[in-house]
DNA sequence: ACCTGAACACCGTTCAAGT
DNA sequence: ACCTGAACACCGTTCAAGT
């Protein structure tokens, strides 16, 4: 029920605009929103977004904020439930990663791309991206240094591993997976079985027999 | 010199159409061109572009598919001059790859996401893509019969290294590479090198000490 | 302080009319 | 057969005017 004839005209229209947008974008499927029909939906005029921001450029980093914080979330949730060794707790970073991006796809596709708003202008952006990522480092150090990853600069490999999960995220989102005799059902289970096929070729100790123990002391010369 | 007040009128528009939308797109770094500004540019009419392409994703679909061809003649050049070894013409092709999204970030964009356009109405785009595919399932399916790489789903191994080049190629298109400490100047090398790294530790053998000789031997049953 | 609604300069697309 | 240019229904953004 609306209050009547006349609904808005006041309110946290700020915080409903960036709401609106998430659905509309992910509604539509598309990376640029028309803040016209967002304020279509909300019920207010065409000029009365640029009273909250000063152009669609930073609606979308408003929303791009709020995307990011909730990934960060989903990833922190995931690690919470997670086992204590580094490679597997890197292999549930990644599988969540993976996951929240195929739930949410068009706005993965807003937080991936740094052109569409400005990242730079946003520190909550900036931290909550950081703080995935140094999640990340941290993990990747921790298993070179336990000798579980080979040896070698934990920038360069964390990156990789990086690209590994955005990259195989990002076919599916773009819609590449159908020419790769990926189903559509069970892109998810596929893409992180792939992930992990990577993570587990490049672990170091195969652990099967225990009478090596190699490395772990054995950093480099 | 244009020629005189009369300069078009006629020509070969389709293909300037597409050559233009290149340029345009390149130029403006927008995955959206103007179809009214292409033809603007090549000095006809507002309507003209309709006469060859019913809508501006056909024109897009066109554009991919000239794109497509360009990335994989790229690639395949890089091949001829590369080892016979497949892990190392496997990172031939991927740096290839990373090299081309690098220096044609746009059409990489554009060629990535089938959202832009209509890929399956494209035989030609379809052929080019699968050449390229092919090329890296074939290298892969070597490299595991070889035991080079691990054994396992061919196609699996290798959806994840070609999502490892993607995802490098596209965290520099997508402007993320500043937030991994990578620097501008020498993006190119470091993705180059981070796909490296990775190959390289799949690799099976370590061929270091001849004292373990793990595996190697026992290649599928 | 916040919102409206007309206005401006753009779009993609259509289509009668021209050559 | 190909192209023009007006027309339509959209945009993002601005801004005087309203509450």
């Amino acid at each position: 029920m609306k209050t009547a004839t006349r609904p808005y005209h006041h309110g946290h229209l700020r915080q409903a605009l960036i709401d609106m947008a998430v659905t509309v974008a992910e509604e539509t499927g598309k990376d640029l929103i028309s803040v016209r029909e967002v304020a279509r939906r909300l019920g207010v005029s065409s000029g009365a977004p640029f009273r909250h921001f000063p152009d669609r450029a930073s609606l979308m980093t408003a929303v791009a904020e709020e995307a990011t914080l909730r990934l960060r979330i989903h990833v922190e949730g995931a690690l919470r439930k997670a086992p204590a060794a580094p490679l597997e707790r890197l292999k549930t970073l990644g599988h969540a990663f993976i996951r929240w991006a195929l739930q949410h796809p068009t706005q993965f596709r807003l937080v991936s791309s740094r052109r569409l708003f400005d990242f730079d202008s946003s520190p909550s952006l900036q931290l909550h991206f950081s703080s995935v990522r140094d999640t990340t480092l941290a993990l990747v150090d921790q298993a070179v240094r336990q000798g579980t990853l080979p040896a070698g600069c934990v920038n360069e490999l964390a990156l990789a591993l990086r690209a590994l999960a955005y990259g195989l995220a990002r076919m599916q989102v773009d819609g590449q997976l159908p020419q790769w005799q990926v189903p559509m059902a069970q892109a998810e289970q596929h893409l992180c079985r792939a992930l992990d096929r990577i993570v587990d070729g490049l672990a170091q100790p195969p652990e099967r027999t225990p009478v090596a123990r190699i490395s772990a002391s054995r950093p480099r010369p």
